[in-house]
DNA sequence: CGTTTGCTTGACAGCATTCAACGTTGGTGG
DNA sequence: CCACCAACGTTGAATGCTGTCAAGCAAACG
């Protein structure tokens, strides 16, 4: 589903890699690098063109040229602290945002108080695509770690692929995209237990990480038991349990948040050959 | 989420409107007037100027010459009998289409057998959007009726969304409307109890079918329990055995797939007041 | 009119939830 | 530096919702 070669990706975020996530007293990494500036929501140039994630993000396929209308575009970055809002369920629709460092979830709150977390985004994915169906947002999108994004104004982004037709192109598919992933989370929440979910949870997770150049066995989650859960549709009691279990039987090692996969293999296994 | 406001349909559909449904001996509903036609692929001419789910279709907002347009696009039907499908996994994806008449379910499948009904079609709705991300179809779209479809060539849709700003923004509109319908999906199958997804879905389809000029208060179910189940992630006997608990209640009238809704608002409660 | 498919209902089992207690971690302030 | 607190995570026991298995019924189709 997503590009799987890797790609170079920021100092800033290899560093995140965490190679001594076994070691002793690992420090937690939510808020690296980025924690101790003054800078809250600010606008200052960046460029499509020179930026690292331009073969996972929104220029995919486009040319230099093609890229250098859509810097033109992407003219701002904003800031989101750990804990807060790009954007809240109701406010109006104007941009498009674009992960460049950072972990995000989108979730939606039912009248009665219920959230459902609806996706986790990291660097390179798109948020805000709920908000053009009505001209406001249809979420909430609430920094898991501190993060930045570039603003893609949605008027512009709309005149510009009317002239750039690849960026057209590449915007629907990255629309169509987000379709079948929801498809597939339909399909496990739907129809897996609560091993399967988590098991499809986590290959996921380390596939769009690997993807962005890190490690597919090691990861640590930038999200609560609480918030796997609601995407999974358990309780966070249940994801614990789970992984408690997967712990016994070999599949990972789990230290709170750090995660190390020993047998992937077993993992795939679980989910597709559910009933065996 | 859907307009509203009924609009005016086809006398062929209106018929199907069922005033006798809890007559004695109602006839089923299925194939309602095609069934007897040999045609069974065929292209003719048709014009979104002047067809009667233009309000709630591709050509939302458009002008009257924007439409001309749109009719040189638009410039074949396609029928598919019950129980066929439109399209299937892995087919390539050239179309969209619009239901014109009749009723879809799209479903994808697991490796291991297992498949999920990812959701239900009916007049003037879209299907196939989510071959866009990879140029093949990601899913399965059979009719539940004998059903008939414009078909809209991608890319000169692409072509036309380039010089029709309007055009272009209202088939953006689709497709984040279809975004935040998944996730609307996903709260139900994340976080609802069985009673809460049969009634959200019952309120849902009544809904889309009042937009349509029908009653909001009768409906015949086009799909079997079994894919009612699929959709809601319940196992056929729970849909049965909620469908009996609703009749007990006094929420519905049930009979095999002839449905009257009694008590709107308790099952409005049912969803909305999940916990009290 | 028989067969097939779909629907209903019952009994029982199992998986996930609920409720509760306790442990761990990181941050704050004395 | 240490104590305390709040948030997060783990684990146990019991409940209950939904799934499973099975039987019988109803409707549609040839």
């Amino acid at each position: 589903m997503l590009n799987p070669t890797p790609i170079s990706i920021e100092p800033q975020q290899r560093a995140d890699r965490n190679p001594c996530v076994h070691g002793g007293t690992a420090s937690h990494p939510d808020g690296c690098g980025s924690q101790s500036r003054p800078m809250r929501l600010d606008s200052f140039k960046v460029a499509c063109s020179s930026c690292n994630l331009r073969e996972l993000c929104l220029p995919v396929g486009l040319t230099q040229t093609q890229l250098n209308h859509l810097d033109d575009l992407v003219a701002s970055r904003r800031m989101v602290k750990r804990g807060e809002a790009l954007f809240h369920t109701g406010d109006p629709f104007r941009s498009l945002y674009a992960v460049r460092t950072g972990f995000f979830k989108t979730r939606i709150s039912a009248e009665d108080g219920r959230d459902q977390v609806t996706g986790f985004q990291m660097a390179g994915e798109l948020l805000g695509l709920d908000g053009i169906s009505t001209d406001r947002h249809a979420c909430d999108a609430i920094a898991l770690e501190d993060s930045q994004v570039c603003v893609i104004p949605y008027s512009q982004l709309e005149d510009l692929s009317r002239e750039v037709s690849d960026l057209q192109h590449q915007f629907h598919k990255i629309m169509s995209r987000e379709i079948v992933r929801d498809h597939g989370v339909m399909l496990l929440l739907g129809s897996m237990r609560a091993e399967e979910r988590l098991a499809a949870f986590l290959l996921n997770l380390t596939q769009r990480l690997h993807a962005r150049g890190f490690s597919a066995s090691a990861l640590v989650l930038r999200m609560t038991r609480e918030e796997i859960g609601s995407y999974l549709g358990l309780k966070l009691e249940t994801v614990s349990r789970t992984f408690s279990k997967f712990q016994e039987e070999g599949f990972l090692e789990v230290k709170q948040r750090d995660i190390r996969i020993m047998d992937e293999a077993g993992l795939r296994a679980l989910v597709n050959n559910a009933r065996c």
